[in-house]
DNA sequence: CGCTTTAAGGTCAACTAGACCATAACTATC
DNA sequence: GATAGTTATGGTCTAGTTGACCTTAAAGCG
């Protein structure tokens, strides 16, 4: 894409990709799904999945056939959500490139095998990326610190917690997800109550789960509300 | 732009435009401005102001960019915000066109003149827009709405109210403000209660206002606070 | 059995929000 | 000039929520 293009049409024209922000929860870590490049610019660096969206597609359809290209994950049970457009002029060293981000949640993901595309896809700890700037291509070192403060954020007044958990899951499991994305500890007897009180958050479902140690925990399943009020704030403590 | 262009290059190129939701306050309501078309198609309809984004700017200096050409307002003093992107690949007859909405906002700004491009530019109130499906062109209807539920929460968590007043003002004036957007009537008092409680949200210049009628109100600035913790939620009563 | 570990439930004080009341300070009007 | 109307400002009271912390329950393990 160079200038003789724009100029031989008379329009300004832009290549417009989706990038995702996939997040899942591993080892009570948060992290987030790369792909190693196997093209220039950035050959060889780390950087978010994504790729061109086609002109007969909606945005968030050409995120979800990505997610599915570059990965081989389904889509369909992961909740997406869009994140907002980056165009700096200099994000692109090939030209203007308009990227839709794309946040993408979901429960402990089978290994990515790396689809078509990618050579190489992996999951990598957000905590430890955020303390190593410059290592992901193109602006997406900013786009992962959006998304990082935007899942923090929406898991303050929605019940998207429950995405990340598998079908059944025990209270322990859900402020799992809570702690891994806030980066601090909650107190267990409050953070049940909190939800337990929460009109439908979760559903109990009757059964239990032995644990490895200790007393078994009651099992859940998510319920059927979306917005959490009044919220669960992250204090400053 | 038609298919042949794509085909020309060996790639799917879009057209990239940023579209505008600048909301004010106006007479206790919360208006938003509007331009009625001058080409086709949607030609005679109001739309949102907007327009192309040029390769060597950023987004955000695009949005600033058509808010002058287009309205004659000056947008250094406002508030600017992304919304999102919008790309459904039917939401232009003229084919692919993917925008980036843009939330703007701004005192009571000075009548709209109609810039260079727009034959005519008004305010309206947004109130009566959402009981008229199919005033707008485009899918500005949606992007309207969107725009309408981001600035209500935003009011909840941040202290962007005061972009809506001018640089002193009462507190009714702010919660005038507050009325407004959330489309419902608070209590003075707890009002009060709230944002002078709230550190950094507003400074008193020791200057007061005679009213109309009534009691004469102590003046305000905006503080340095740009979050509002904790929130301040519109209940359900 | 006693110890450890996690789950689950309760208590208590501090804080917040909503409803409501009272007073202050001004204007308009009789 | 007294009085009513109107808005600003401040206070009270109560219900609900939160954070800190304690107690008991239910499992495994030596």
């Amino acid at each position: 894409m160079d200038d003789r293009l724009e100029r031989s049409v008379g329009v300004e024209l832009s290549l417009v990709t989706v990038d995702l922000v996939i997040f899942t929860i591993r080892e009570d870590a948060l992290v987030v799904l790369l792909v190693e490049r196997g093209a220039e610019p950035y050959m060889g660096r780390s950087a978010l999945p994504g790729g061109r969206v086609r002109t007969n597609e909606t945005l968030a359809e050409g995120a979800r056939r990505e997610l599915w290209e570059e990965t081989a994950i389904d889509g369909t049970r992961l909740h997406l959500e869009q994140l907002g457009a980056y165009g700096d002029p200099g994000r692109d060293p090939r030209g203007r490139v308009v990227t839709i981000a794309y946040l993408a949640l979901g429960p402990d993901l089978p290994a990515p095998v790396g689809g078509t595309d990618a050579a190489h896809a992996y999951w990598a700890p957000v905590a430890a990326l955020l303390g190593e700037p410059g290592k992901l291509a193109f602006d997406h070192a900013r786009i992962l610190e959006d998304a990082l403060e935007r899942i923090r954020g929406t898991l303050e007044d929605t019940t998207v917690a429950t995405v990340f958990c598998p079908d059944v899951f025990t209270l322990s499991d859900l402020r799992g997800v809570y702690e891994a994305v806030w980066g601090r500890a909650l107190d267990p007897s409050n953070f049940r109550r909190k939800i337990t009180k929460a009109e439908g958050f979760v559903e109990p479902t009757g059964e239990q789960r032995p644990q490895a140690t200790g007393r078994p925990a009651a099992l859940y399943r998510k319920g059927s509300a979306k917005r959490l009020s009044p919220p669960f704030l992250r204090s400053a403590s």
